[in-house]
RNA sequence: GGCCCGGUAGUUCAGUUGGUUAGAACGCUAGCCUGUCACGCUAGAGGUCGAGGGUUCGAGCCCCUUCCGGGUCG
C-alpha cells in the first residue's frame, strides 16, 4: 500500500488534459497543481500561514540543502520536515541529484554515486542512491524523489544514454533502499535528454518497477519550448494513467498550460519566488517589472484582478519604493503575488478541464497575454 | 585678514615622475532569472576634472588670478 495515490477524476473532452486528486498522508491535493519551492525548509520570505491562505496544498523542499545544513538527523530529531517547519500539509523533497550537478564544482560521478564538494564550505561529500533514501527518509516528506542525474543540455546521445541508464539503475537501488513506504511515496524520474527513444526507454524501465508516481526530469534546462513539448509527447504516453506525473522545474505560466495539455499533474518551479525577489511580477497580461521607473507614480495594484495581499492592499508605486529601498516587505509582496497568481492559474486550469473547455482556456490565455512575455 | 587643506560622475572618492577614448564603489536606467540565489547577474547612461588665464608638442596633475568649502592663527 503506497503512501500516496493518484485518483483520476476526469479527462477534458476537448483537450485530454487530466483532472485528479493526489491522496497523501498530509491531505488531498487537487491536480494539476503547482508546488511552491521551499528549498531550505522555507518558501523564501513566506510563512506557512501565508501558504495556507493562498491554498498551497503541497510544497517542495530539498534534500541536498537540508543534508548540508542543518543536517537530516537534526530535522528528524525536530519531528521531520513537517514538525520542524510547522507545515501540516504535504511536502515533496527533491533528492539532491540536481543540486549536486548545479551547485557543486568538483564532482565525480561513478556507478556507486556522486562525490562532490559542499558549496558551503568545500568539504568532500558523497551521496549514493541508498544514502539519498536514508536522508529523505529522515526528512520525512510525503513524496520523495529518486536520486538521479539531470542530464545537461545540450548533451550527445552517448552521454545521455549512459546517464539515463545509470539513473534507471539508481532508481532501482532507491526503491530497494527506501524504508518508509507506508508514510512516504518514492517517485521515479524519467531522463533521456532530448532523445525521444531514450525518454521512452527510461519511462518503460521505470514503469516496470512500479513506482507510485513518475517525474519527468531533465527538461526546461535551456532547450526551446517546442523541444520540451515534443519530449513530453514522447514520454507521457508511456506512463500509467493511474499514477501522478510530475514535470520537474517548470515553470512559467505558459509552460504550466502546455504541460497540463500534455498530461502533467504536478509542477514545481523557483521562478515565481526568484523573479519575485528580483522585482518581477507575473500577471495575466505578462510580466510586470515592478522596479521599473515607469511605475514610480503608478498608484494602481500589480494586477487589478488579483486578490492577493499585495494587490488588495498596495500600489505598484509603493512596492517599487520598497524594492528600490531594499525593504524585505517588497520582496515578500511580489513573491506572495506570484505564488497566488500561479496557484490561481492552476485553479482556473482545473475548472476549465472540469468543464471540458481547456483548449478554449488556453487560447484565451494567449490572447490576453498578447505576445508579451509571461 | 594670514597660513594650511580640499574642490574630479547624482554621492563618496582614486587618479602613478604632466602622455593615447579620466576610473572605482554606491546610486540611477534597462534587461535577465524555470528540480533556488533575499541582500543576485548582465548591460547601459552619466564628468567642458570649481572658473579664467599661462607654461608645454601635450595639463585633472605645474604656475598665476579668482570663486567656493573646511581647518587653524590673529
Amino acid at each position: 500500500m503506497s503512501a500516496v495515490k493518484y485518483e483520476l477524476i476526469k479527462q477534458c473532452k476537448q483537450s485530454g488534459a487530466r483532472l485528479g486528486r493526489l491522496h497523501t498522508p498530509h491531505g488531498i491535493i487537487e491536480t494539476p497543481v503547482f508546488m511552491p519551492v521551499g528549498t531550505q525548509a522555507s518558501v523564501k520570505g513566506i510563512s506557512p500561514d501565508e501558504l495556507r491562505d493562498m491554498n498551497a496544498g503541497i510544497i517542495l523542499s530539498n534534500t541536498y540543502h537540508l543534508f548540508l545544513r542543518p543536517g537530516h538527523e537534526l530535522v528528524k530529531e525536530a519531528g521531520g520536515l513537517h514538525g520542524f517547519m510547522n507545515w501540516d500539509r504535504a511536502i515533496l523533497t527533491d533528492s539532491g541529484g540536481f543540486q549536486v550537478f548545479s551547485l557543486s564544482k568538483l564532482r565525480k560521478i561513478t556507478e556507486e554515486g556522486v562525490a562532490f564538494r559542499s558549496h558551503l564550505d568545500g568539504s568532500k561529500l558523497f551521496i549514493s542512491p541508498e544514502y539519498a533514501m536514508e536522508i529523505e527518509n529522515a526528512l520525512g516528506a510525503d513524496i520523495i524523489m529518486a536520486f538521479d542525474e539531470c542530464c545537461p543540455y545540450p548533451a550527445d546521445r552517448r552521454y545521455t544514454k549512459n546517464s539515463m541508464e545509470r539513473t534507471t539503475r539508481w532508481a532501482e537501488r532507491c526503491l530497494e533502499a527506501h524504508k518508509n513506504t507506508d508514510k512516504q511515496a518514492l517517485f521515479g524520474i524519467v531522463q533521456g535528454g532530448m532523445y525521444g527513444d531514450l525518454r521512452k526507454r527510461s519511462a518503460r524501465d521505470l514503469v516496470a518497477m512500479d513506482f507510485p508516481g513518475y517525474a519527468i526530469g531533465g527538461l526546461s534546462v535551456g532547450e526551446p519550448a517546442e523541444l520540451m513539448n515534443q519530449m513530453l509527447e514522447e514520454t507521457v504516453p508511456e506512463l500509467p494513467v493511474n499514477k501522478a506525473r510530475y514535470l520537474m522545474g517548470v515553470g512559467s505560466p505558459d509552460y504550466l498550460i502546455e504541460g497540463t495539455l500534455r498530461g502533467i499533474d504536478m509542477f514545481d518551479c523557483v521562478l515565481p519566488t526568484r523573479i519575485g525577489r528580483n522585482g518581477t511580477a507575473m500577471t495575466s497580461r505578462g510580466r510586470v517589472i515592478v522596479r521599473d521607473a515607469k511605475y514610480a507614480h503608478d498608484y494602481t495594484p500589480i494586477d487589478p484582478e488579483c486578490n492577493c495581499p499585495a494587490c488588495k492592499n498596495h500600489t505598484k508605486a509603493y512596492i517599487r519604493h520598497l524594492l528600490k529601498a531594499g525593504e524585505m516587505y517588497g520582496l515578500r509582496l511580489v513573491t506572495l503575488h506570484n505564488l497566488y497568481y500561479l496557484i490561481n492559474l492552476m485553479k482556473d486550469i482545473r475548472s476549465a478541464i472540469m468543464e471540458d473547455r481547456f483548449l478554449d482556456f488556453r487560447a484565451e490565455f494567449y490572447e490576453k497575454l498578447g505576445g508579451r512575455r509571461c
